[in-house]
DNA sequence: ACAGAATGTCCAATTAACGGACTTAAAGGG
DNA sequence: CCCTTTAAGTCCGTTAATTGGACATTCTGT
């Protein structure tokens, strides 16, 4: 018998292999920049090695993935790019975000992130830079990481009831600690942000680099998304904290209050 | 017994419900502006009803499609725009050059442009800004100009067919006189650049400037842009001309690899 | 309120997908 | 340079997952 590959209580039936190439889809998008092997996928996904070829096979017959001739690592193909343009007018929010994300960055002079939840990820969709001179990178446009790792990632966790919190948690467990964080710690720091009303650490993988998050909810006041700015620790006063909170706080409403409208 | 869905010679095998969902994906993409019915889509990719339905319910579970929850009709959904956006760098000629741009910047201290076609025209797509403390902004990002005017603009009709430069030119005669060239010289001018395998020229409108540009093929062998760099002519010797388009010409080379790869 | 047409669901039959075992290719080390 | 190791890729008998005909339900228009 195979492994209980979710513990969902309304399994989906009949989909199984579609399932499993939408995970393998995901799988790859999350290190997109790397590639994947395909036994790491097949570790990853908890597939068998033929398996995953197979789906690979197809995907990459039908142009969702591509693989490297060389190094033999796959990544995603065009066809994932063409069905994102054609997707892209109905998930706007990175062009209605804009204006804001400009505003924030110039009012702070850092750079600002926009991050959007998918499933148990988050996806940074979008990032301006501000003008002062030191800029922290943290996230590039259309990395994947597991819902909790990052600011604005965790600013959309600490937005949801304690119930989903605790299932995304506990699901996305053994992926925590790729990127040096545990599902313990990021419980205290969601409550925090909770208690706060938004997101605010310390990079734990990178020194120096202190970041604030807000969430945006849509507009059955489900969070979904976030803006964040992150900067040095020497410029991110306490007092500077909450004026940054405010103004992302503001910028999240002004969203919100059109993405009703737009829906 | 099932229709034959498809004719190809090298079917793949085991992997019959993915191919479908995939096709499902494209018929959905091909009409996303209005949605699909679930009916269209059956008849569409001669699929049966139940079949499409599951896949339907499946593909929404994961976010790959959304239904409509009034009109029950079918768009493409989140996870395909994020999988896109993760999916741009390697497909995107904009993002796919930025590492390029830099490396150029970073050498030559100057300031780099990326210049695509656009028809008849040529579009800025990237400027990319230089240390060197005079910079030259002979182009802004978006602007858009008719083809041969501007140096990545020139290495683009330098690098097509004789015939095809002569259609361009005889098109955009009458547009010229606004930039303050001629088709006749233009024409000189890129004879010269299809002998030295580069464009190279003063700026005719601003004195003092000079350009160097690359054009950058598609797989076919197709020019469809260019990399250029602009500085004042001071420190454009000749010798530092032959060092520019040697660069210009590794990391065009360094792109089209990628994009064949890519497609 | 009713007909027509669409979406959505069920489950027995069957075939398409699975995965253990094997082959081939490429990297690393003596 | 050859041998070991590790990964990619392929094969094929078994079986569980998918299929699709038939039925139920919901929506739409008059």
């Amino acid at each position: 018998m195979p492994r209980k590959s979710s513990d969902e209580p309304g399994r989906l039936t009949g989909t199984q292999s579609i399932e499993r190439a939408l995970l393998l889809l995901r799988e790859i998008a999350a290190h997109n920049r790397a590639g994947s092997r395909l036994l790491d996928l097949a570790t990853r996904t908890s597939l068998q090695r033929p398996t995953v070829h197979r789906m690979l096979k197809c995907l990459a017959h039908e142009g969702m993935v591509q693989q490297d001739a060389d190094t033999h690592r796959y990544y995603l193909g065009s066809m994932a790019f063409e069905l994102g343009l054609t997707a892209a007018p109905r998930f706007n929010l990175r062009e209605l975000s804009h204006p804001g994300m400009v505003r924030i960055a110039e009012a702070t002079g850092d750079t600002v992130f926009l991050t959007q939840r998918s499933g148990p990820d988050a996806v940074c969709i979008d990032r301006h830079e501000g003008t002062f001179p030191i800029k922290t990178f943290t996230l590039d446009v259309g990395m994947r990481r597991p819902l909790g790792v990052g600011t604005g990632s965790l600013a959309i966790v600490a937005a949801l009831t304690d119930e989903e919190i605790q299932n995304i948690f506990n699901g996305n467990q053994p992926r925590y600690e790729e990127y040096g964080v545990s599902a313990a710690t990021l419980l205290t720091q969601a409550k925090k942000a909770q208690k706060l009303g938004y997101s605010m650490r310390e990079a734990p993988t990178l020194a120096g680099v202190r970041s604030v998050g807000h969430a945006i909810r849509n507009q059955a006041g489900t969070p979904f998304a976030a803006l964040s700015v992150s900067t040095i620790s020497s410029r991110m006063t306490e007092k500077r904290v909450i004026e940054i909170a405010a103004l992302l706080k503001n910028e999240a409403r002004l969203i919100e209050k059109q993405l009703s409208n737009a829906m």
